[in-house]
DNA sequence: ATAAATTGTTACAGTAAGTGTAACATATAT
DNA sequence: ATATATGTTACACTTACTGTAACAATTTAT
């Protein structure tokens, strides 16, 4: 799954939680969502480690919001389901040139890249849970 | 290869060429860069179809800069050896929820990948050949 | 206590995708 | 003709991804 994938995903996952309050069960979310159960609590798992979501066990139990949809940002929603910093790209650093121009042109990427991170997940973190359930209505 | 490996080792090939106006074969070009010479091919005969570089067979071909260094930009390279646009991002559309909230927060994140795509572009579009030459002197 | 339901994690087979290299047709200069 | 170069294809190999099942741990109902 794709990490867009996986952030869209999520979110249609806590847009269901947040239609009421009573917890929802990992099989009733990944049928609204069109996923796998088990990937599903994969997904869900995580973003109850980051404080998104909670869960319980037992006959009662599921899944429900840690928090209120707007104090939810995108951002977090990102850190939370990938490990890796938001969109970060890679370079290959591998070769043997001797002058070092390689290496340069390496850190003029990584830079390049670091920036547009920055700026993707300021933009991410201007975006609630509820801003989105808003437009969507 | 990831899409910006493949940009960073096309701007490396780039460089390399730019440092004087004789034509360098596959060999050369990729023993700097570190690349296996089919692979770098195969990049620059991305670049020669969207009129980067100029290519020649025979016993003093080789690959030459087609353009100036300073009428090079980032985000021409990016789209010649990418044929997807740059960064897209996809969604998981495949899903049979009947009331349309899916597909609605999927178009959400269709329409902020895309805001995201352009800002990038347009960063790349500032970008010349000949800007990260002099910055990596 | 026992049974039922649920999360969280692991395992695994099956599939898909990526990688590196070689090979070869085509083209050009000597 | 021969040598050298590009452009493309093919292929074996590896790696990664996918979907599903299984199971331990936990909690509630009876």
């Amino acid at each position: 799954m794709s990490a867009s994938t996986k952030l869209s995903t999520s979110v249609k996952a806590l847009c269901f939680l947040a239609l009421d309050d009573k917890p929802k069960n990992s099989t009733e979310i990944a049928a609204s969502v069109g996923i796998n159960a088990s990937k599903l609590r994969k997904l869900l798992s995580m973003l109850g480690k980051s404080g998104i979501v909670k869960s319980d066990s037992g006959m009662l139990g599921g899944f429900s919001l840690a928090k209120k949809p707007e104090e939810i940002h995108l951002q977090e929603i990102y850190c939370a389901i990938e490990d890796r910093k938001a969109f970060y790209l890679n370079v290959n650093d591998d070769n043997l040139e001797e002058n070092g121009r390689s290496e340069k042109i390496n850190h003029f990427f990584l830079d390049l890249f670091s920036e547009i991170q920055v700026e993707i997940e300021n933009k991410m973190t201007d975006i609630t849970l509820k801003s989105i359930i808003d437009r969507i209505k």
